[in-house]
RNA sequence: GGCGGCAUCGCCAAGUGGUAAGGCAGCGGCCUGCAAAGCCGUUAUUCUCCAGUUCAAAUCUGGAUGCCGCCUCCA
């Protein structure tokens, strides 16, 4: 079964095709690195990281290609907030990417590559632009001419005349027509800059990504991703210039994911409702992040709540319950490692096949997690049953979801001390009361003084302690 | 002003012509001393409204209403 692809360029959903069978060149727009990154980032990165995720589970070897932009007017400007050089603000951005990416499982691209390290392939593309009449050099500054592209808006879907019409751009007085965009800026005093043919200067923001695409994965890419807010400008000109130097299709599949609301308000630091992933990763389970990221097709706006992200708690709380079960069975949650498949997983191709719709996909790790649930509800003995197998398959099928979301990456038990502790910590209640309190109510059963041992649990319930009575004892857990 | 998107159960959310997935919450049952967890069952004759096309529409067309995004840095 094909993979399907909504193409933001033709609007419609297409049979993925690669250049080269097998092999797929993929490039997603990484960070500008000038502050701590947010929920949103972290929604394209989880979304594309799955993406690949699945592509190779389906046997593509992908080269997945992310980019930092570390040089930008952004940059300059907290650098020179706190008094620092511009570089200095990139690499300790950089780091606590790599934090937040390694927190959120994030797993790395093939390459990483910066725009500071790409400045000779940006000037020579912008070269080339110049040579083909494209461009022109004004006073230090470059700028790409969109008249002489004629296929610009084809992204955005617009087109030039009506823009000109209702542009309100900024005036300057360098550029022929308003919407002409710098590829090279030259250097104010104090900037950090580079040697060019048009003096000293920084790349535009737009010219980095295709010079880094063009020399990991050469004239036309497979896959470009990013935010929905990247269609326009910032994707539109890197078509202009790539296919404007090279004369050839760019990219094939456009792929872009939609934004995160914050209780329906538009996240912006303006409304004071930014959440970074550090923020909410000290509320949440970074998996239950994961989750809530990909419970709705990627490119539907999302908005996050207390509410979904209390559900996406619930639901991966769920997933490790029945780990944490089979674990107690002496079952492998890694299924028989033998590949064996049960019905979940051609189920749930079939759901990512489909623009990676991974709310169906979790649906059928629902369904999944039912069945197993059920077989070991009917079992007395689990490894003697004749249902084991059955089970181990299913088991193989949850594992191979869970690696292709990100999920169910820690040890069962691990999670839920973990859980316990965060809880505890907001809780403030006294461990060791709890305990004896237990101890109390245990011995109060064994007398079968089901009053006073009521009465216990009501108590605990009141702090939000709920009990589990199993058959070697009691557990307990904050609600 | 230009371009585009969305409106599906109390909440979240799939579903692009064939008769409404899934989750959370709720309710009933099994299990339990009672619970919890788990399992089973159940909850939208209906998809913002109006008109139309069709044997057939949540899905297509036209209109209305509401919400939102992009056009300036942005995932």
């Amino acid at each position: 079964m094909a993979i399907r692809i909504y193409n933001t360029l033709t609007k419609q959903k297409e049979i993925f095709e690669p250049i080269i069978p097998g092999k797929v060149g993929m490039y997603v727009c990484g960070p500008t690195v000038y502050d701590s990154c947010h929920i949103g980032h972290a929604r394209a990165l989880v979304v594309f990281d799955v993406i690949v995720n699945y592509l190779r589970a389906t046997g593509y070897d992908v080269t997945y290609i992310r980019n930092f932009t570390d040089i930008d007017d952004k940059i300059i400007d907290r650098a020179n907030q706190l008094q620092v050089s511009s570089r200095e603000i990139a690499e300790k951005y950089i780091a606590e990417f790599y934090e937040d990416m390694d927190a959120i499982y994030v797993s790395r691209a093939n390459v990483e590559p910066k725009a500071t390290d790409h400045i000779q392939s940006i000037i020579q593309i912008i070269e080339q632009l110049i040579h083909k009449g494209m461009a022109y050099h004004e006073d230090g500054d470059v700028f790409y001419s969109v008249s002489a592209f004629s296929d610009y808006g084809k992204l955005s879907g617009r087109k030039l005349e009506e823009m000109e019409a209702g542009a309100r751009v900024d005036i300057n007085p360098k550029k022929k027509n308003p919407l002409d965009f710098a590829l090279w800026k030259a250097a104010k005093p104090d900037e950090p800059s580079w040697d060019s043919p048009w003096g000293k200067g920084r790349p535009g923001w737009h010219i980095e990504c295709s010079a880094m695409s063009r020399q990991y994965l050469g004239d036309t890419i497979d896959i470009h991703g990013g935010g929905k807010d990247l269609i326009f400008p910032h994707h539109e000109n890197e078509i202009a210039q790539s296919e404007g130097a090279f004369g050839k299709c760019f990219v094939r599949y456009w792929i872009h994911n939609g934004f995160i609301n914050i209780n329906h308000e538009k996240m912006s630091k303006s409304l004071g409702n930014f959440k970074t992933i550090k923020d909410v990763l000290k509320t949440y389970h970074p998996e239950v992040l994961r989750l809530f990221l990909i419970s709705s097709h990627y490119r539907s706006p999302i908005d996050f709540s207390d509410k979904s992200m209390d559900d996406a708690k619930s639901v991966l709380e769920r997933l490790y319950a029945l780990c944490k079960r089979c674990l107690e069975h002496k079952i492998s949650i890694h299924g028989s490692g033998d590949m064996s498949s049960s019905e979940y997983w051609p189920r749930f191709c079939e759901a990512m096949d489909d623009d990676f719709n991974t709310a169906i996909g979790i649906s059928v790790l629902f369904d999944a997690m039912h069945h197993a649930n059920r077989i070991m509800d009917q079992s007395v003995n689990i490894l003697q049953d004749e249902n084991k197998p059955v089970l181990l398959s299913i088991f193989e099928d949850i594992f191979r979801m869970s690696r292709i979301l990100g999920i169910l990456n820690e040890d069962p038990l691990t999670f839920f001390e973990k859980q316990k502790s965060k809880a505890l910590a907001q809780q403030q209640v006294d461990v060791s009361m709890i305990e004896q309190m237990i101890q109390e109510r245990a011995l109060a059963r064994k007398q079968r003084d089901f009053a006073k041992a009521d009465q216990i649990r009501q108590k605990l319930q009141s702090i939000n302690i709920i009990l589990e009575d199993k058959p070697d004892g009691t557990i307990w857990k904050v609600r």
